[in-house]
DNA sequence: GCAAGGTC
């Protein structure tokens, strides 16, 4: 029998189409990645009986990148990034899914494309077709080989007409896809680089290890910019408003409106006031009564998820997305990545309210709906992914904790709200003459409150309604004022305006926006201030400033348009790839070059933000007394200081000095530092204060924590040493974590240093001892870059006896023997003590052996 | 170490 093989693009999806196409009656295994499933059954296509197998791939297969020697940025100019090659490289390695696609591939007669109707979709249509390529019993290039189907809904309906109706993917939009990246990658990488090399190191007060540029999050971060520009160039004005209080015949107090709102003029003003003070009665001149309505929310999708998570919620888009994502997992809620606003023809509405009628908090809201019947939901918009987000399965509070509660809670009230009626009220706007002045009130009486029992933070404020004033009446002016008022400054840009200014510009997709921002936050661009206000940092403000003054258009938002422009001409069949993508890589390769003949005018900006570094007193690490920052003075003698409470910290006086990765001393709070002589030369992390204040009795000043006893820190010589020195006397050898990836063991005596696992991921001592004595190691490599035998990512083994590790071994003394003040002083030439000198045995036998071999 | 886009 022929096997149709077909591919959806994510593991859901592929076991929502399997059920559908199947009836229900499919077989499924799970796939030798531990992430996709197989889903089996048998039917029939094209006239004959087949065996259908439906799996999925996670997203894109492939990624590219640029050759690996283009990914040294010591050696390559970043304007060869324009020109150099590049490769398709697994998106992710441990997935192994060309392997995988080829596995269930094999044998297979047809293949049947199920990806999203999208242009990535349709590029990742084409990196299954390589990966099944030469898998399959034909060529999937054969015209009767390979199939696409092209659905708008994952309904019965649609994907059975999808399955009848089979096209061809289509070439060009996948093409549209690879010249995007293509672009990404180039433009992004070589402005990257550029800006960090130039910039890194010659602040000193920067903060920042990386200067990024992108296509996305520049413009993301432009907007933010924007924004505080025009708070910072923000004059105010004074204006002049009349405010007339007039007494109810009922004797209440109303405020009215002046119809002329405000004048600037103040002077004018105080005329229209004198003029109408004359006057101690206002005539009621027209009362006009209307019926108003609150519309209720159309339905609910990602994009506007992640501003109401934001804006009342309080979550970053980012938090919120892993919250939804988890709680899809958990099946409670629908995909929570998709663009449409409308519910599916047949889609089970009744179904899905009816399972929250019995929810604590908002069962009687549902119950009512359900009596009373349903609203037909608002029309939203069909973009043809998934369905809008919708609860699948009822929770109550305990089940969930507390941010996903809360999501929870939004995405089911939001639901039950596009089922609800709308807010009905009526509101009355009355008109009074004052003299020749026009005034009026507004009042509200609430007729049905509609889909705000459920949202209730959305409810009108209870009856304000107007006394019942009628033509003609008249009412006494109980006192008319003018009021000086100034115009005030914009507020920061909320992260739920910065969301929709990305959506209307197409700056990033309801999958990306969330990270874009991240981003932007990661790199200490800006700052999330209180209601989620975005504020610009300084580094963010002399980058947007800087681009604006070099080439506005490298942070204009309608670059990314521009671009998307020219890759629909392709993927329209309009113009070639090869020529588009030329064309743009020349114009970014000029933008390039203009940029960094004119960097002098973004260096002046950070020159007046920044401090040189010569001059300046680096943020290295906090004080664990007062948690701020202490001051590192650069001039010799080095040292620390923290001026709050103003006390003095000596460092190691030679060798490099860095913050390392924000940990703490567990003793004292303190942030730790990497002190270093070089990646040939001695390190290791220290405490600044138990440098200066040794914690322990056998530890004397001026050691770092290779030297620390501390029982369980691990930082520590109890958590990092391995051996006892092969050299000196009572030396340990110990790892230094700080070192990676130039991974070494330093003596924490001598100056014997091994290099070992160079650019591994993560190096370990074990708990577990080997028989010459040594504690074993633990070493990781990510897989492209492992050194291990046979490729493999993780060993753990003896640094003198496995036979496997030794090639990624080797010993060293230090190139540079200038001692951290306060260490053991040796005499000149340094080796008093060392290669065994006063002839003393060695830890053990086994290990003098390796000691001479490594020598 | 870099982009943006999928998805986990």
């Amino acid at each position: 029998m022929k096997v149709a093989l077909m591919v959806a693009e994510k593991p859901s999806l592929a076991a929502s189409l399997a059920n559908i196409l199947s009836n229900n009656k499919c077989h499924t295994r799970k796939g030798f990645n531990q992430s996709c499933s197989i889903h089996e059954w048998s039917g029939t296509f094209r006239g004959e009986s087949v065996q259908f197998r439906m799996t999925s791939v996670c997203g894109h297969v492939m990624s590219l990148d640029f050759i690996g020697k283009y990914n040294n940025w010591d050696r390559v100019d970043p304007v060869e990034l324009f020109s150099c090659p590049t490769e398709k490289k697994e998106a992710t390695p441990k997935l192994k899914m060309p392997a995988f696609l080829a596995q269930e591939a094999k044998g297979c007669d047809y293949l049947i494309l199920w990806l999203d109707c999208d242009k990535e979709g349709e590029n990742i249509c084409f990196e299954v077709m390589n990966a099944v390529q030469g898998s399959m019993r034909r060529d999937v290039y054969n015209l009767d080989t390979v199939y696409r189907a092209k659905f708008s809904a994952i309904t019965e309906k649609d994907i059975k007409a999808a399955m009848a109706n089979l096209v061809k993917p289509n070439e060009n939009e996948a093409k549209s896809v690879d010249a995007r990246q293509e672009l990404d990658l180039r433009i992004g990488c070589a402005f990257t680089r550029f800006q960090t090399r130039f910039f890194q190191g010659k602040y000193g007060d920067l903060d920042a290890s990386l200067i990024s540029y992108g296509p996305c999050q520049t413009p993301t971060l432009g907007f933010c910019v924007q924004r505080h520009d025009e708070i910072q160039t923000f004059t105010p004005e004074a204006y002049w408003i009349i405010q007339a209080i007039i007494r109810t015949n009922d004797g209440r107090d109303i405020t009215l409106d002046w119809e002329r709102v405000r004048s600037f003029d103040k002077e004018v003003a105080v005329m229209f006031l004198q003029l109408i003070k004359e006057h101690k009665k206002a005539i009621v001149v027209n009362v006009v009564t209307k019926e108003k309505a609150k519309s209720r929310p159309i339905a609910l999708n990602t994009v506007e998820l992640m501003r109401v998570a934001s804006s009342g919620l309080g979550l970053s888009p980012h938090h919120a997305m892993q919250i939804a994502e988890r709680l899809y997992t958990q099946g409670y809620i629908s995909y929570p990545r998709t663009e449409t606003t409308q519910y599916p023809e047949n889609f089970d509405l009744l179904g899905t309210l009816k399972m929250q009628q019995n929810s604590p908090e908002w069962g009687t809201e549902v119950r009512e709906i359900l009596a009373n019947g349903m609203n037909k939901p608002k029309k939203g918009q069909d973009v043809g992914d998934h369905p809008p987000i919708t609860p699948m399965r009822l929770a109550s509070r305990d089940d969930l904790d507390g941010d996903t509660w809360r999501l929870y809670d939004y995405i089911c009230r939001h639901f039950i709200a596009t089922l609800s009626r709308d807010c009905k009220y009526l509101s009355t706007t009355a008109t009074f003459f004052i003299g020749d002045e026009k005034f009026s009130c507004n009042g509200h009486t609430l007729l049905d409150p509609g889909y705000t029992g459920v949202m209730h933070w959305q409810a009108l404020s209870k009856n304000e309604s107007l006394p019942p004033f009628e033509d003609g009446e008249q009412v006494t002016v109980q006192e008319v004022k003018l009021v000086e008022c100034h115009t005030s400054p914009p507020d920061y840009l909320t992260e739920s305006e910065l969301i929709t200014l990305m959506e209307k510009h197409g700056i990033g997709t309801d999958a990306s926006i969330p990270v874009h921002i991240h981003n932007i936050c990661l790199r200490n661009y800006v700052t999330v201030g209180s209601g989620r206000r975005l504020i610009p940092n300084s580094l963010g403000i002399v980058l947007v400033h800087g681009y604006q003054k070099i080439d506005p258009q490298l942070v204009l938002p309608t670059m990314r348009s521009a671009v998307e422009e020219q890759l629909n001409l392709i993927a329209h069949g309009k113009a070639d790839y090869v020529a588009v993508l030329q064309h743009t890589v020349e114009i970014f390769k000029l933008k390039f070059l203009y940029f960094v003949k004119n960097i002098e005018g973004m260096d002046q900006l950070f020159e007046a933000s920044f401090s040189p570094l010569a001059t300046a007193s680096k943020l290295l690490s906090r004080c664990g007394m007062c948690r701020r920052y202490m001051k590192f003075i650069q001039m010799k003698p080095m040292r620390l200081l923290c001026s709050h409470c103003d006390e003095t910290y000596n460092l190691p006086q030679n060798g490099n000095i860095r913050p390392y990765k924000e940990l703490k001393c567990p003793l004292d709070e303190f942030e730790l530092l990497s002190w270093s002589m070089g990646t040939k030369g001695k390190s290791y992390p220290f405490c600044p204060y138990c440098y200066n204040h040794p914690p322990f009795r056998d530890m004397r000043k001026g050691q770092g924590c290779n030297s620390c006893t501390h029982p369980t820190c691990p930082h520590g010589l109890n958590s990092n040493g391995v051996c006892a020195c092969i050299e000196c006397e009572n030396g340990v050898l110990t790892l230094d974590p700080s070192s990676a990836p130039k991974w070494k063991l330093t003596c924490n005596r001598c100056d014997v240093i091994i290099h070992l696992f160079e650019d591994a991921q993560k190096v370990t001592v074990d708990e577990a001892t080997c028989d010459c004595g040594s504690q074993m190691i633990n070493v990781e490599y990510k897989q492209e870059k492992s050194k291990l035998p046979g490729e493999a990512t993780d060993m753990t083994g003896c640094v003198f006896c496995s036979v496997e590790l030794s090639p990624l071994i080797e010993k060293h003394r230090a190139v540079a023997t200038v001692r951290p003040r306060g260490g053991a002083s040796r005499g000149r030439g340094g080796r008093g003590r060392g290669r065994g000198g006063r002839g003393k045995p060695k830890p053990k036998d086994k290990m003098a052996q390796l000691a001479a071999y490594f020598v």
